[in-house]
Formats: structure tokens, C-alpha cells, sequence
DNA sequence: CTTGAACCTCTAGCTGCTAGAGACATTAGG
DNA sequence: CCTAATGTCTCTAGCAGCTAGAGGTTCAAG
């Protein structure tokens, strides 16, 4: 049985955010000690690198905890764990996409700079008027779903 | 001069966002029309379109408080300005290596799915196995400095 | 003059944690 | 056995960067 920080320390994670995953529902309420400290034993280990290595990869909570009901239910096709999956790649991919066109634009911004005054720095003179770079990011796609990936 | 709601057609932002960049500072409180409606000249109209050029770029809203403030003396070198950008590409080059990796991991994952059950998925078993994925993510870097690059 | 859209302020919510206050539990050393 | 240091408990509030809603005023067209 381990205690809180002792789980934190095998999983790399941080105590609060153990309590934070326990208080959205992401891990069952643990036993208590007699002094109301959590002890968590192997199958709460488990469960917890399941979901930081799920957050790693970049999954938000809310597909963690559909994965993690589909792995309590092994008998079923995993389809539906294979379809999350191609959301999330597909997700990741877009984000590959637009942030490639921004490192051009910024090295552009930054190569153009010719370390004079503001007055003529290409950097400002970028920002302000998008006709100067070529339009590499037309319009943000917006609401790709929230997914941090650090 | 420009009603909120025009300003915000003009430079494709919607209208709570502009309240909001009042609200935090990034923009000056515009004049009223005597019935207490916002209205804006081509100077705002200038400076919000630069700050969602810098938000399209990821630039965080802390780096377009000084990129603006930059702006408004001309006079001072542009290095402040070129580090501000470096910084900024050198985040974009972190997040593009980073979702890399993780794409690599996702589409192994995916495509070793044989499209059976749960119990022997290999999208599932991945998750719970850190040790049968390639460590292409070993230790999440975190702290890369909040941006959010959409 | 009336209707409907656009505007006003204010508060609360989103994701995924993180930080702090103030109090109890546990453990290692003397 | 006692004490000091650390660990844990609950609870609340905060971060970025908006977004959404309530409940009310103002404006422009017909």
C-alpha cells in the first residue's frame, strides 16, 4: 500500500494532481488509514501511469476516461478505442501543420531583422501589417478541441 | 469611426474578445458615443490588428504587451523585439519536436490495432504499458511557458 | 413608433492543473 | 517517550485566453 506521495514518486506525477484526477472522477476513491490518508495499492497504480502516459501522448480527460471504461470492459470490440485514437493523431497532425507555417514565419520575422531601431524593425513591422508575411496562416482554425500537449 | 461590433468584422475578432483585450490592457479605452457605446478610430483598429497577427504567430498575450509597447517608441533598438521573437520560435521548435515524437507513437499505436477486442488492443495495452511504446516521450518537459499556439 | 439587432455591464465557466492556508498524521532521531 | 520535521488532509483561489449567459439600454430601419 501506498501512500499519496509514494504513488506520485513511482508515477512521476504530483500529489495534487492525484487528488485533482481522484475529484473528476479519473480515479476511484482510495482506502483511508486509520489517520484518513489515502493508500493506494497496484491496480490504482496502474490506473494513474494509464492516464499520465494517456496525457503525455497529449489525450484530454475527457477521452482518458472513455478509454478507461473501455479497458474495464475487454471483451468489447475496441473500435471504439481505435477511433479515439485517429481523433487524437488527427488532432496532433493539424497541430503539426499550423505550427510548421508559424516557425517559417517567424524565422522570416527574425532573419529580416536588421538590429536598427523599432522604427524599422521588419519584427514590428511584420506583426503590424499581416500583408507583409505571405499569408502562411490565413485564418486560425479555432477550436481544435482544447488539447493542451504541453 | 467604428461600432465594437464593426471593429471586430474588420479584423476577425469577436466582440467579447475586444472587451477583453480593454480589460487586460492591451487596448485603450476607446471613446463613447453619448448613448456609452465604444467606438474606434484607425489607430485601435491598427493595434488590435496587430495583436491578433502576434496571437495568430502564438506570441502569449505578456510578450504583445511589450512587442506594443516597443512599438510606440521607434526611436529605442530593435533588439528587445528580435529576443521577444527568437523566444517565441525557439517555443514553436520545442512544441513542433515534441508533437512529432508523439505522432510517431500515435501512429504505431493505431496501426497496430487489429480491429479485435478490447482485451487485445494494442491501443489500450500501449496506454497501460509505457514499456511497450519506444520512450519516444520519456519525460514530459513542461513549463515550456503556457503558450497556447491554438 | 415599433421592432429587432447590436450594444452595455457583470458574473461564471472552460481545461488541467498549481499554490496556498491552516490543521492533523506519521516517522526518524535523540 | 518526546519532539521536530515532514507528509498529508480539506478547502479555496488562481493561471491563460477567452467564451457564454443574464438582464438591461441604445440604435437604425421601416
Amino acid at each position: 500500500m501506498l501512500t499519496i506521495g509514494k504513488l506520485g514518486q513511482a508515477t512521476g506525477t504530483k500529489v495534487p494532481t492525484i487528488r485533482y484526477y481522484e475529484q473528476v472522477g479519473l480515479l476511484p476513491r482510495p482506502e483511508r488509514s486509520s489517520g484518513n490518508q489515502r493508500l493506494y495499492g497496484r491496480a490504482a497504480q496502474g490506473r494513474l501511469a494509464f492516464i499520465r502516459h494517456a496525457r503525455e501522448l497529449g489525450f484530454p480527460l475527457d477521452a482518458i476516461r472513455e478509454l478507461l471504461s473501455l479497458q474495464d470492459r475487454p471483451d468489447q470490440p475496441c473500435a471504439a478505442a481505435d477511433l479515439i485514437a485517429r481523433r487524437q493523431l488527427a488532432a496532433v497532425e493539424a497541430r503539426l501543420a499550423r505550427l510548421r507555417s508559424l516557425k517559417g514565419e517567424l524565422e522570416r520575422m527574425v532573419a529580416q531583422c536588421a538590429h536598427g531601431t523599432v522604427a524599422d524593425c521588419r519584427v514590428i513591422e511584420t506583426l503590424a501589417d499581416h500583408g507583409l508575411c505571405e499569408g502562411a496562416h490565413e485564418v486560425a482554425p479555432a477550436a481544435t478541441g482544447g488539447v493542451a500537449l504541453s
